[in-house]
DNA sequence: GAGTGCAATGCATTCGGATGCAATCATAAA
DNA sequence: TTTATGATTGCATCCGAATGCATTGCACTC
């Protein structure tokens, strides 16, 4: 076939090639649309000479269904929103999320929000793709996760906890961990015990810092010093810094996060010439790679991540196949990391 | 309006809020459903009245449009996939990423590669769902970019280059900045300077490593090892192990990402207790958060990302408009930052 | 007042696959 | 051979927004 050589001077979108659509694989295989469509939905009946016919179709023509036909007439897509905090923008979990959805046939839809304010339009923004489903490790106000219900999108949280309002979730056992941490301080005779935590409006951060100040109640007393902080390196820097302008210095720091306490062992050692944990013992929380660093070798509390995806994938499932499932939360304990940054006594 | 108490054992899927549509703005508006479409599409003409009247109906009805009615007639939707490496996925790349495309109004579909062989796959679910562009930070075999092509997918990449193929790239220019990384080494009184590439196959390794050849062999020398690995913190430790077993050890190591070089400092560090730079100078490249991190105090070349992902998505954005402009490749120098993890010497 | 040009508007159609329904076919039972 | 049963199949319609085209409305000119 001779080639026609292209007139520069025409647009060259309007001459965009036509995609192969379930028509002309009907047309290719002898059979009407219906039968194509049916050949790609699981569980409709379909002959096997019939569906041989479509299979060498498809082959020769190379076919692939337009999703977005599909989604406007299901009036869902395969798509899975995952929002995610931008600051403590964990890559574990994201990259953990992707590969498990890709494994159960779903794409990922990134959204990283910075304020409460981003999820507003964001919600908006996953409605117009009609998504199957959302995974949020954000806080979002009662008022959006109603949102969501209303539209009847499915959601899962992973370590958030709502009191008022019944959601699906996963988490990791915060509190539990963190009174097994100081515990573990406390018997190994820290008793100047101080406290670094997160944003003051960060749940996790919360839910930590009582199970800390639990574990301290029940031995008659309370931390030193509590700081807040974002969940950054800096953050710990400045947190640990301040601490040691105290007139009584902390033998203990707990962090709310690996990050605060990797910053923190920084600045003990670096900013102030400390030995940790001789002078002084720092625990993190969440079991981030750099955790396990040999400069750091972090006592922490590990958060067991694929565990933790793969439930908040099967639960999301679970609601896609049938909305009208009960809410669950599914709780996981964390795995005890005795680093070398902090004198852990006890079990 | 008195609540009818739902019936439990309908099936609740059944009774699916109907969506709003544009129909139901025009009927509520008292204008055409075209007059909505267009209410929504950028320089559409419409008048104020109009404008009006169609704002008010979509604010009492709390209208969003279907972005998927939307593509299915556009044949094009506003997501744009991001393909990453599973191994070596830069989570600061992704987070930049999605800020950034979330800035344009775009949507981010991310998508995690472990092999070439998943490239295929992935290549066929983002044409289902006729995705705007694509921004690549994985390696393509030509075969799958000419694939992207014949559907007319603008793509850009990011950290790769193709000889053989014109393809639109974001590059940082490694070679480059090796270069100067090894100059600095070089004029330091470093000579027996041992590399630590990544994966054979790293583009972006390949690109270093040769950059680091060429200016030794400008002083009529070669490294005196070369070890591959992949880009990780276990990679980089054994590397170094490997190194120092060598009957010559080297004083200076230059590793092929921040990653491995953090490895090399811990193990040279903890491993044989090595004073760095003292002992042994190590560097590495793209500037990563950790590198920073007091303990380690990197000396390497970083990328500047938050450029080369706007002028990659700028790029898009261009192709996106005019298909048919030609390619281009953008390569951006790196800032080299003098970090305590090796004695540099010269300008 | 007729004529010109342009903005605004609505109609009708289109995108591509899913699905209810009725028709058809194959198979087994009577 | 006839009938019953269930599996296949195709037809027609639907999803919801975008857009070419024709029409209408308006402002302005001569």
């Amino acid at each position: 076939m001779a080639r026609i050589p292209q007139q520069q001077d025409q647009p060259v979108t309007s001459t965009r090639t036509r995609s192969v659509t379930s028509y002309d694989v009907a047309r290719e295989s002898g059979v009407s649309q219906s039968a194509v469509s049916r050949y790609f939905t699981p569980g409709a009946s379909i002959s096997v000479r019939t569906r041989a016919k479509i299979l060498k179709a498809v082959n020769a023509l190379g076919y692939q269904p337009n999703a977005i036909a599909r989604s406007l007439i299901t009036n869902r897509s395969r798509l899975v929103a995952v929002m995610l905090a931008n600051l403590g923008f964990n890559p574990d979990f994201a990259s953990a999320l992707s590969q498990t959805l890709a494994r159960h046939g779903l794409n990922m839809l990134l959204f990283t929000l910075d304020h409460d304010s981003d999820a507003e339009q964001v919600i908006d923004q996953l409605w117009q793709y009609r998504v199957a489903g959302v995974i949020a490790a954000v806080t979002l106000a009662p008022g959006h996760v109603e949102k969501l219900g209303q539209r009847e999108t499915p959601i899962v949280f992973l370590n958030r906890v709502y009191d008022d309002i019944s959601v699906n979730t996963v988490c990791c056992d915060h509190s539990e961990g963190e009174r097994r941490l100081v515990s573990g301080l406390w018997a190994a005779g820290h008793r100047r015990l101080a406290l670094v935590a997160g944003p003051e409006d960060s749940q996790v951060s919360q839910a930590r810092v009582s199970g800390a100040a639990d574990v301290l109640r029940l031995h008659g007393t309370q931390p030193i010093a509590t700081l807040h902080s974002d969940y950054s390196y800096g953050g710990g820097r400045r947190a640990m810094s301040d601490l040691m302008q105290l007139p009584d210095r902390p033998d203990a720091v707990i962090c709310a996060n690996d990050m605060l306490a990797i910053g923190c062992i920084d600045e003990a050692r670096h900013g102030f010439g400390l030995n940790v944990p001789g002078d002084v013992s720092i625990v993190g929380f969440d079991g981030a790679a750099a955790g396990r660093w040999a400069s750091y070798d972090l006592a922490t509390i590990r958060q067991p991540m694929a565990t933790m995806v793969e439930a908040a994938i099967e639960m999301l499932l679970a609601r896609i196949a049938d909305p009208a499932l009960t809410t669950e939360k599914r709780v996981f304990s964390g795995e005890l990391l005795k680093g070398s940054s902090a004198r852990l006594g006890g079990g």
